[in-house]
RNA sequence: GGUCCGGUGGUGUAGGGGUUAACAUGCCUCCCUGUCACGGAGGAGAUCGCGAGUUCAAAUCUCGUCCGGACCGCCA
C-alpha cells in the first residue's frame, strides 16, 4: 500500500478510514503490552498505537526510526489539546521498518535539546525539528509569492554568472581560482549589480532573479557570507515606480504569510532618520525619538558640555518616559559600558521626580533645567540621557542605546511591522582607512539632479538617489536609480578618485556597454533572509538557511573551508604560503 | 583587527584549589494495556577543549592556543 495522508494531517473527519503513514519515529511511550509512538513527518506528528498483536514487531525500534504504518484512525478517548492531531491516533494493524537510526547526538523531539555548534555539525538532524522546517517552508513561500507576482506584474527572471570579475570596490570578495588561465582569478558576485544593468543595456526592461551573493567580510547574527537576494531591476522608471512595486510586493507577501494588510509605508530623508534615530534603519515600533538640545546650552558653563559645543558637537538626549525608577546606579554604569563601544565617552543622565537629581544636576543651571523641563516635556518619573560628543558619535551611541532600551523595557510591539523608506542618502562617504571620499552606496548610483555641480566640489553635501527599506530595525533591502549617462559616470569615478584608466580596467565592458543606449533604470535588492527571519520571529540569520555557516564563516558540518592536495593547487598554478 | 561571554558524560547545566566530579535529560536492561514531558526498578557513560605554568595538590588560579556565540570595525 503506498502512503494515503500526511500525519499532521489527519483529524477527526478521518475516523475509521484506513491509512497508510510514513515517517521518523519522534518519541516512543513503551507500556509493555501496549506501545504509543509519535511519528513525524514533515507536516506534524501523529500517535500510533500498538497493541499486544502488534508490539513484539516494534520492540528494537527507537527514535528516528523511519516507519511505515497501515492501521485504522481512531477517535481517541483521552483528546490532547496540545497536539494538533490529539483528537485521533492510529491503530497500527501492519507496519514495516524501513530504516533503523544510531542514537541521535541531539534529541530532535526535544527543540530546546543542544546549542549552535552540534546543532550546525548535526544541521540534517537539527533540520528535522519543526521550527527549521517551518522557517524553510516560510522561505519558500515567500518566494514562490515573489516569483509570482514578478512575472504576473512582466518582470523577467534571468540568471546571472556565479564566476565574474572581480571588482575590489566595496566588500571583499570570494576568489575564484582559474585553470585555464594560471594566476587569475574569478570572483563569486558580491551582487548581480553589474549584470542586471547589463540586462536593462540589453533592453530586458524589467529583470528579477532570487540571487545568491557572496561577501568575504565578518559576520554577524544577521550576516552570512552567502545569502540570497531579490534583485529587481526596471528600464524607463523613478523612484516612485519602485517604491510602489516594492509595497505592492510586501503586501502580496504578508497577505500571503501572515493574512494581514500593511499599514501606510512611512518615508524619511538619511538626514531627518539620522538626526532623529541615529540609525540609517530604525526600529520604528517604538518611539523615543533622539532630541538635540544643544541650542539651551550654549551659554553652558559646564565644561563638557561647553568644550563639545566649541569643539562643533553635538548633545542630544533621550528622553525615558516614566521609568527614572527602573535604573540603579549600576544599571546606569551597565549603559555607560554600552555605549563606549559605539565611541561615546561619556553617558550624562537627569532623573526628574517633582526635582531633578542625577549626575549632571550639580553642574546645569536652574535655567537649563527649566528648559529641559520644558522643551522634553519632562514629567514624573522621567529619565534623560544625554551624550555630548561629535555629531556622529552622539547619535549614532544614542540610536544604538535607544534600540537596547526599547528591548530591555519591552516598548516593542512583536506583532507590529513598522517599514520605512530611508531616501536621499549621501552620495559619498568619507574613509579613514583609505583617506578619501568613497561611494556610500555603489559608483552606478545616480546623484540627485540638484547635486551633480557638487560632485567634485562638495562631496560630504552631495546626496544620491539611493533608498533603503527598512522594517523592524532591519535593512531589508537598498536600492537606488543608477547613472545611464556615460559622461555623469565618468565624473562620479572622478569623485571617488578613480581614473579613466583604472574606471576602465574594472569596469570598461560596463562602461563601454553605456555607449550603445542605455535607458534611464534602477532597482533593488531585497534581503531575502532578513526578510524571512523578520516573518518567522527570530533574530538569526541561521534559522532561516538550510545550512549555515559559523560566526567565523566555517561549516562545522562539512568542514569547509578545508586544504586541498597539491596536485589541485598545482593544476591552478598555486602555491600556498 | 578589537571587546565581551562561554567550552565539564551523547545533550544541557551545577561545581570555581583537596569531592567517589553533582543534577536533568538521553542511552541500555527489566516491569507495566491508555500514555502523550508516561511511570517504576536497576545500570553504563567524563582523561572537565588543547598546551604550558603556579602549587604538596588544578576541572577550579595564570598565560597561551583552538573552538562556539554576541557586538565594534568591516559589510561599494
Amino acid at each position: 500500500m503506498e502512503r494515503t495522508h500526511h500525519n499532521g494531517n489527519l483529524s477527526i473527519k478521518n475516523v475509521n478510514e484506513y491509512v497508510c503513514l510514513v515517517g521518523w519515529v519522534a518519541k516512543r511511550r513503551n507500556l509493555g503490552s501496549l506501545v504509543f509512538m509519535d511519528l513525524r513527518d514533515r507536516s506534524g506528528i501523529v500517535q500510533l498505537v500498538f497493541d499486544e498483536t502488534i508490539e513484539e514487531q516494534v520492540k528494537d525500534v527507537r527514535n528516528e526510526y523511519v516507519l511505515q504504518v497501515e492501521g485504522i484512525v481512531l477517535e481517541r478517548k483521552d483528546k490532547n489539546p496540545k497536539l494538533a492531531t490529539g483528537e485521533i491516533e492510529v491503530k497500527v494493524e501492519k507496519v514495516k521498518i524501513i530504516n533503523s537510526s544510531l542514537t541521535t547526538p541531539i534529541i530532535v523531539a526535544d527543540e530546546t535539546d543542544a546549542l549552535e555548534d552540534t546543532r550546525l555539525k548535526y544541521r540534517y538532524l537539527d533540520l528535522r525539528r519543526p521550527t527549521l522546517q517551518n522557517n524553510l517552508m516560510l522561505r519558500h513561500k515567500i518566494c514562490m509569492i515573489t516569483r509570482n507576482f514578478l512575472s504576473e506584474e512582466g518582470f523577467i527572471e534571468v540568471e546571472t554568472p556565479i564566476l565574474c570579475k572581480s571588482t575590489p570596490e566595496g566588500a571583499r570578495d570570494y576568489l575564484v581560482p582559474s585553470r585555464m588561465f594560471n594566476g587569475k582569478f574569478y570572483a563569486l558576485p558580491q551582487s548581480p549589480q553589474i549584470y542586471k544593468q547589463l540586462l536593462m543595456v540589453a533592453g530586458m526592461e524589467k529583470y528579477f532573479q532570487i540571487a545568491r551573493c557572496f561577501r568575504d567580510e565578518d559576520l554577524r547574527a544577521d550576516r552570512q557570507p552567502e545569502f540570497t537576494q531579490i534583485d529587481i531591476e526596471m528600464s524607463f522608471i523613478e523612484e516612485e515606480d519602485i517604491f510602489n512595486l516594492v509595497e505592492k510586493l510586501m503586501n502580496e507577501i504578508f497577505k500571503g504569510v501572515k493574512g494581514i494588510s500593511l499599514d501606510k509605508f512611512v518615508r524619511m530623508t538619511y538626514n531627518e532618520c539620522m538626526a532623529k534615530y541615529g540609525s540609517d534603519k530604525p526600529d520604528l515600533r517604538f518611539d523615543m525619538p533622539i532630541q538635540n538640545v544643544s541650542n539651551l546650552f550654549v551659554n553652558t558653563e559646564f565644561g563638557i558640555f561647553k568644550d563639545c559645543l566649541n569643539n562643533g558637537g553635538q548633545i542630544n538626549c533621550l528622553v525615558v518616559k516614566d521609568a527614572a525608577d527602573k535604573f540603579s546606579r549600576k544599571d546606569l554604569d551597565k549603559l555607560q559600558e554600552f555605549v563606549k563601544v559605539y565611541k561615546a565617552k561619556a553617558l550624562a543622565f537627569l532623573k526628574y521626580n517633582g526635582e531633578f537629581s542625577g549626575s549632571i544636576n550639580k553642574v546645569l543651571s536652574d535655567e537649563e533645567k527649566n528648559a529641559l523641563l520644558n522643551t522634553l516635556n519632562i514629567s514624573d518619573n522621567d529619565m534623560i540621557l544625554f551624550i555630548a560628543d561629535k555629531a556622529k558619535v552622539s547619535l549614532t551611541s544614542l540610536g544604538a542605546l535607544r534600540v537596547k532600551l526599547g528591548k530591555d523595557l519591552n516598548l516593542i510591539d512583536n506583532e507590529a511591522y513598522k517599514f520605512l523608506w530611508v531616501t536621499n542618502f549621501p552620495m559619498f562617504e568619507y574613509s579613514e582607512e583609505e583617506n578619501r571620499y568613497v561611494a556610500a552606496h555603489h559608483p552606478f548610483t545616480s546623484p540627485n539632479p540638484e547635486d551633480v555641480d557638487k560632485l567634485l566640489t562638495d562631496k560630504a553635501n552631495c546626496y544620491s538617489r539611493a533608498y533603503d527599506l527598512v522594517l523592524n530595525g532591519y535593512e531589508l533591502l537598498s536600492g537606488s536609480i543608477r547613472i545611464h549617462d556615460q559622461q555623469l559616470q565618468e565624473k562620479v569615478f572622478e569623485a571617488i578618485g578613480m581614473t579613466m584608466e583604472e574606471a576602465n580596467e574594472k569596469f570598461g565592458f560596463f562602461l563601454e556597454a553605456f555607449k550603445y543606449g542605455t535607458p534611464p533604470h534602477g532597482g533593488v535588492g531585497i534581503g531575502l533572509e532578513r526578510l524571512t527571519m523578520i516573518l518567522a520571529g527570530t533574530e538569526n540569520i541561521r534559522d532561516v538557511v538550510a545550512f549555515p555557516k559559523t560566526a567565523s564563516a566555517y561549516d562545522l558540518m562539512s568542514e569547509a573551508p578545508n586544504v586541498v592536495d597539491d596536485k589541485q593547487l598545482d593544476e591552478l598554478g598555486i602555491k600556498v604560503k
